[in-house]
DNA sequence: GATTGCTCTGACCGATCGGTCAATGTGGTC
DNA sequence: GACCACATTGACCGATCGGTCAGAGCAATC
């Protein structure tokens, strides 16, 4: 009572905001734009409704701000890879970035997910614009290494997006897997034989030998 | 004026329900059950709002029945294979089936989709239960398929998944790679390039030789 | 202790939600 | 033409939607 402590800052405008974006991804990525309620988030973030609209302004503005924040989160996929690069480490790389990623953010995976199936009315010049120079480039860059004999020559754009369905499939699809499979989440090993599984069959299925040199550690 | 012509039958009862089903399909599809409004199907539908309840009874009966009839659809999938079965041939024709499926109905696909997004609060049952078994009993004609030495020792349940999530992609996610292509649908060559691509991806990556004779055209 | 600048929120707004219902229309039977 | 079963739909219901706003709470400054 005394002591004044200045470290804590529980309720920091910072914090607040944090939490009701993690709401929101909850909400959003379960039901959609028009399907989620202003009322269903701020009832998951212990907060009144007005409060999210002090913080936030608009549902609209909250979603923008949710699909910004998963989107910076790709950034660094893919970065740096080159012409010289060794295919089987970076796909193999590729994959379970991928899949790390969809683990540690499965409601933004989900989030992105509903928009697309929305027709991405929020995310059409991303697509078109960002998203797609980097498949572009990545695929320059791919074709080198089949031009180069470091690989069969498959079409990196359908390389591409069977890498990104077969990866988001255990995140967005959640509850059909966990359903089959009859747990409720996956577990670490689980997770594990799956990244193996799908770098032996992609890689064998593209030409390439598997890496000597185990992975980076992810995390 | 003069003239009766009664083959046409342009108001029957069954004509209408599939005018209101289709509209559904495509309103439940992009915004999932809770964001679908019955004014926005009636919109599509181009009928009065009280018209769609008086056919369908209410917003989740007529959910349910797009479920139940997409669901329909899959009956006819791997049905028929057996140990002695060619692994080339069937996983070849479940690549092109799934695709042709997810092409012939997007909407369907996309329901599917949407519902699984939202928890699969619907489809609880049937995941838990006969699509389970029916994960089950292939992949214990796939394992067969590796005592036998015609494949690879994969985990069968993986090789399922990564089929599906490939194939859905092209139609649930048609608007992110929409905008990758910069064109707004797929071509006839665009599907049979990917088909390819995937038939050669996934089975040389399984260990299986292509299967000599083409499979069986599709429509 | 008066003033100031945020933070917070209950009450409220018009619009829209899923659903009901009574009234009217329609085609066939006797 | 009276009757009947169904088809159709405008009007309406209470609930909830996204969003606004006035005013209470509150800590810092003077």
């Amino acid at each position: 009572m005394t002591a004044v402590i200045a470290t804590q800052e529980n309720t920091g405008r910072d914090r607040i905001e944090q939490s009701i974006l993690a709401a929101a991804e909850q909400v959003f990525s379960q039901h959609g734009y028009r399907g989620a309620s202003l009322q269903a988030i701020a009832d998951q973030a212990g907060l009144p409704k007005a409060n999210i609209l002090y913080y936030m302004g608009s549902k609209q503005a909250l979603y923008v701000r949710l699909l910004d924040r998963m989107m910076s989160r790709w950034n660094a996929v893919l970065e740096d890879i080159t012409p010289e690069s060794d295919p089987g480490r970076v796909l193999s790389d590729f994959i379970r970035t991928k899949m790390v990623l969809g683990q540690r953010y499965p409601e933004g995976s989900k989030l992105f997910a509903a928009e697309i199936l929305a027709g991405a009315p929020f995310l059409n010049e991303y697509l078109a614009g960002e998203l797609r120079d980097w498949v572009a480039s990545r695929a320059a860059i791919i074709r080198q290494w089949a031009v180069q004999g470091k690989m069969d020559d498959v079409d990196p754009r359908w390389l591409i997006f069977l890498i990104w369905s077969a990866t988001q499939h255990y995140t967005e699809y959640s509850a059909q897997v966990s359903g089959i499979l009859g747990r409720d989440v996956l577990s670490e090993e689980d997770i594990e034989s799956i990244c193996q599984f799908l770098e032996q069959v992609i890689l064998k299925g593209c030409g390439i030998s598997m890496p000597k040199i185990p992975p980076i550690p992810h995390e």
